[in-house]
DNA sequence: GTCGCACTAAACACCG
DNA sequence: TCGGTGTTTAGTGCGA
């Protein structure tokens, strides 16, 4: 069953929005004049960070942990495009499943159990990645090149975390969406601007100085403001898993059981290839921001011992946020922030982070729990974040 | 219907 | 001069 096959048995309201974006998605993507630069793309990938980015590829990030590891291999990080093999996701996804699984015991076992031998995990995720770009079935193809499920900004985002320096210039960031977001690299250069653009207005991203000779002129680095990596962490989670409860939930009957759900279905076709990469990227970034607000030297919050359920400095849960990561007080919310990011004095500012109380806690950790269960492969039926992306863009709008 | 947000496109300026 | 980068503005579509 190729990926429009199974997504055309589920509902709409089910359906990642990749597939239930119609042709049109984007459509002036694969409608619009092919890139100009279309060789850029593909030349930019296996540049990554490598030989250009020195500072990012010696760079030791104190927080580099086997999390960073797995964004490294997951990234391709400070190696090349190449190198990534889907050996070494699996790696890490195992690497994963096996830390992580086990040290989250905040539901119980039960609920991430579903039978570790049979793990999902292991006859898909990874392997489906080349495999099926390897296929020959070009339509089934097409919807794994479809738009990602998340903004650009977050896609920024998580190509500057998984930088071991936590900072990238922007090029490198090209190089890591190409990289894990092949739909790119058929598309127009547009995407380009529009990384520049949300760069330049996100208030969430904050342009350093490279010190390597380079002033400013080109190439600077950009990195994420310390500020507001919660928040998208967060908003990574939402996007990514909006119901992630639904399927954290324990389900009457496991997962593995007689009635396999549909997502279980996918993957064991195969299908999940797309997801399966969010899923690392997701699942890696929920676990770097938990465990980087453990060590963020900006955090001025202190340590934060996940045993001791009490306060823990998260981003608030305002539902303003599950769309605007950037939102904060001070600055507008709007689209558009240009100026006021850079007013914006860097640093931590205090009174944009929240406590939560204990129960959104749980809920937190909840969360990340059923990312990797996700991630596992036990999907809530495919529940797909609300997809924010256009649906359709007349092709022809001047 | 309105609003906010994400996205796209374009133009421009700066720098190497 | 050219290409890459950064900024800004305008317009569009979608979901809430």
């Amino acid at each position: 069953m190729s990926l429009r096959g199974w997504s055309a048995n589920l509902p709409s309201s089910l359906s990642p929005p990749w597939n239930r974006n119609p042709p049109g998605l984007m459509g002036p993507v694969v409608g619009m004049s092919p890139d100009k630069k279309a060789g850029s793309p593909g030349s930019q990938g296996g540049a990554c960070g490598a030989g250009t980015l020195p500072e990012a590829e010696s760079a030791s990030s104190p927080l580099a942990t086997s999390l960073d590891r797995l964004g490294r291999a997951g990234t391709g990080g400070a190696g090349t495009e190449g190198e990534t093999t889907e050996d070494e996701e699996l790696t890490n996804l195992n690497w994963l499943h096996e830390n992580l699984l086990q040290n989250f015991s905040l539901g119980g076992p039960e609920d991430i159990e579903g039978s570790p031998d049979e793990h999902p995990l292991s006859s898909s995720s990874s392997s489906s990645i080349s495999s099926s770009l390897s296929g020959g079935q070009a339509a089934e193809r097409d919807p794994l090149k479809s738009k990602p499920p998340f903004s650009f900004s977050l896609l920024i985002f998580m190509a500057i975390e998984q930088s071991p320096s936590k900072s990238l210039p922007v090029k490198d960031i090209y190089s890591w969406i190409l990289q894990h977001f092949p739909y790119f690299s058929s598309a127009p250069t547009g995407w380009k601007n529009s990384v520049r653009h949300n760069l330049s207005l996100n208030k969430c991203f904050r342009k350093v100085e490279r010190s390597l000779g380079k002033t400013n002129g080109k190439g600077s680095l950009w990195c994420v403001d310390p500020e507001f990596r919660p928040t998208l962490a967060q908003a990574l989670r939402k996007q990514h898993f909006p119901n992630t409860h639904a399927f954290y939930t324990p389900p009457a009957s496991p997962p593995s059981a007689s009635s396999p759900p549909h997502h279980l279905l996918l993957m064991e076709q195969g299908s999940a290839l797309r997801e399966s990469d969010f899923d690392a990227a997701t699942a890696m970034m929920l676990l770097k921001s938990a465990s980087e607000q453990h060590s963020d030297p900006y955090d001025q919050e202190g340590p934060i011992d996940l045993s001791r359920r009490g306060e823990v400095v998260l981003v608030s849960r305002d539902p303003q946020q599950d769309h605007n990561y950037s939102s904060s007080p001070p600055p507008p919310l709007s689209r558009d922030v240009p100026s006021a990011r850079r007013a914006q004095a860097p640093g931590p500012v205090g009174g944009k982070r929240v406590r939560l109380r204990h129960a959104d806690l749980d809920e937190e950790l909840k969360e990340a729990a059923g990312s990797l269960l996700h991630l596992a492969g036990v999907r809530p039926s495919l529940q797909v974040p609300k997809q924010r992306g256009r649906k359709s863009r007349k092709i022809s709008r001047k």
